[in-house]
RNA sequence: GGCCCGUUCGUCUAGGGGUUAGGACAGGAGAUUUUCAUUCUUCAAACAGGGGUUCGAUUCCCCUACGGGCUACCA
């Protein structure tokens, strides 16, 4: 194992929006990987044709391209294992299965769904499995020649693993050590159903199998069926290759308790999802940590830490530094419930920590949508600058920065009004004088100018402060006024003081 | 119910046979910023319980409790 080339995959069934939760799964993935200098496949398994939702395959691999996550190997880009989308491999299947009958591993089974679901009524706590599997209606159980006639009609059918008796069937998980089960508790799972399709059970094995995946990584509420996996990996007889499995802890609700659903994030206001998802058959919007106003590295930094840590204090990690740093044995073994608010503080983190440059586009982007068309790209940047360490989403640069592209629409009279007199109208107008002055000023030279000024007219920097600043920005929030003051230009300060003593003096 | 996995501050976690059990988010108090945010200082806050093993257990073992997952011709 350890002289072969890593492979991992990733094998999300297209069903709907990609999950918190499964984005980190890639992410341990990718981070695995690309640590050992390894490839990452995409593959899709669509084998159960009831759930497949249209769009959801294209959704999930624009959330991979959105976190910079991308695969070596997947149907977009094929691969030398191609086709990555089970339902493409459907007769691939098959073989394996009757293989597995013909070795006495695996068997057909007749029983219909209201069948089985009498017998689930009758029996409590009914198994499929060695200690009922004669009293149903499988080759197992059949005269051979009934089993024949019932094949040769094509009656509906399925395939079933035969679970051996009385054996411990164990493994070692990267995280969680030894494991073991008892054969005996462990049902004949469906191999293949009755539309020939593979199930999960199958496919997984025959797929990591075909593919020459070395680490398996998957949420831990794939452990129950581990040993019916390791089975197919033993009967089929390639089980010097199985990969190294790893049952990454899950990602728990907030409040209450138990894995972290779509729901709960309606019901508590925060994405679960990674992108927006809407529903085409409901119409239905699942809102996602993109839409909300993400940054892709806080998205991955967080879930990074949902988990994981490296050992020491440091909680901001850039993708390359989480590639270099991470290692299996550092994930945790207990599931974490989920917290928005610390959420939100990686998302600030990263915000502050960017370059204007890099965030340019994003801000644009929604000042855009907020109908404000930017031509000066340098001034761009300097506001960004100047407000993006009070920003946590992205949404907010459009309230932090409005002001900079239009003069406010109204004003916090409340702020100002109280306590306005003729002297501050005085002030104003004569600091409009030294505005308009051939000489100009830096922010500092600025903030002297103006206080010189107010000491000069009798009245205290602080009152004239506020007001100053709700003139240009309309609230009372914002960087440093004169910074506003310098980064709007000084015709500019006028027109918006001129224009809010009228609004002041009204 | 059965099986499997887990359990350190409210939350994410570090640590590990002898520690003042550390950090971060959130919360409290304060400083700076004549707005707000940032930043800084500071406070409060945890080893689920019981048995072992040991000179000594939060750390190792067992049991209990609690939590979670699974128990489909879904993944």
């Amino acid at each position: 194992m350890s002289d072969k080339k890593v492979r991992v995959r990733f094998a999300p069934s297209p069903t709907g929006g990609l999950h918190l939760g499964g984005v980190r799964t890639v992410l341990f993935n990718y981070l695995f990987a690309k640590k050992h200098g390894g490839d990452f496949v995409l593959r899709i398994e669509d084998t159960d044709q009831t759930r497949y939702v249209d769009g959801a395959e294209q959704y999930i691999m624009d959330c991979l391209k959105w976190c910079g996550l991308t695969p070596d190997e997947s149907p977009l880009v094929g691969g030398p294992f191609a086709p990555y989308r089970q339902s493409e491999r459907k007769p691939l299947y098959r073989e394996y299965a009757e293989r597995l009958v013909e070795n006495g591993h695996a068997y057909y089974a007749f029983d219909t769904s209201e069948e089985l679901e009498q017998k689930r009524k009758d029996v409590p706590n009914f198994q499929y499995g060695h200690a009922y599997r004669h009293e149903m209606r499988n080759s197992l159980s059949l005269p051979l020649h009934e089993v024949e006639k019932l094949l040769h009609d094509g009656t509906p059918h399925v395939i079933r693993i035969k679970m051996p008796e009385d054996e411990t069937i164990g493994f070692d998980d990267m995280i969680r050590g030894h494991v073991t089960f008892d054969s005996n508790l462990v049902d004949d799972k469906v191999l293949l159903k009755a539309d020939g399709m593979p199930t999960y059970h199958l496919a997984v094995v025959v797929d990591d199998h075909l593919m020459k995946i070395t680490h398996a990584f998957r949420g831990e509420e794939w452990l129950p069926s581990a040993p019916v996996h390791i089975l197919l990996w033993k009967v089929l007889g390639w089980e010097a290759e199985m990969p190294a499995w790893a049952h990454l802890p899950l990602i728990l609700k907030p409040d209450g308790h138990g894995k972290l659903s779509k729901r709960d994030g309606a019901r508590l206001g925060f994405p679960v999802y990674a992108m927006n998802w809407q529903d085409n058959k409901t119409g239905e919007l699942t809102p996602g940590f993109r839409e909300l106003g993400f940054l892709p590295e806080a998205f991955l930094n967080l879930l990074a830490m949902l988990g994981w840590n490296d050992g020491t204090d440091q909680e901001i990690f850039s993708l390359d530094e989480l590639i270099e740093k991470f290692s299996i044995d550092r994930i945790s073994k207990a599931g974490a419930k989920f917290d928005f608010e610390k959420a939100k503080w990686y998302n600030a983190e990263w915000i502050k920590k960017s370059e204007a440059e890099s965030l340019k586009l994003k801000v644009w982007e929604i000042l855009k949508s907020k109908g404000i068309v930017i031509k000066d790209e340098a001034y761009l940047l300097k506001v960004i600058d100047l407000v993006k360490e009070r920003c946590v989403l992205l949404e907010d640069f459009y309230q932090q920065s409005a002001y900079f592209f239009q003069q406010p629409a109204e004003y916090d009279l409340n702020a100002v009004k109280p306590k306005w007199t003729d002297a501050k109208t005085d002030f104003f107008n004569a600091f409009i004088s030294i505005l308009s002055s051939p000489e100009t000023f830096d922010a500092a030279e600025l903030e002297t100018r103006f206080k010189a000024l107010a000491e000069e007219k009798g009245l205290k920097a602080g009152d004239v402060m506020l007001p100053f600043r709700i003139m240009l920005v309309g609230g009372k929030f914002g960087p440093h006024v004169f910074d506003i003051a310098k980064l709007l230009g000084e015709s500019e300060a006028i027109i918006r003081i001129e224009k809010a003593l009228e609004a002041f003096n009204a």
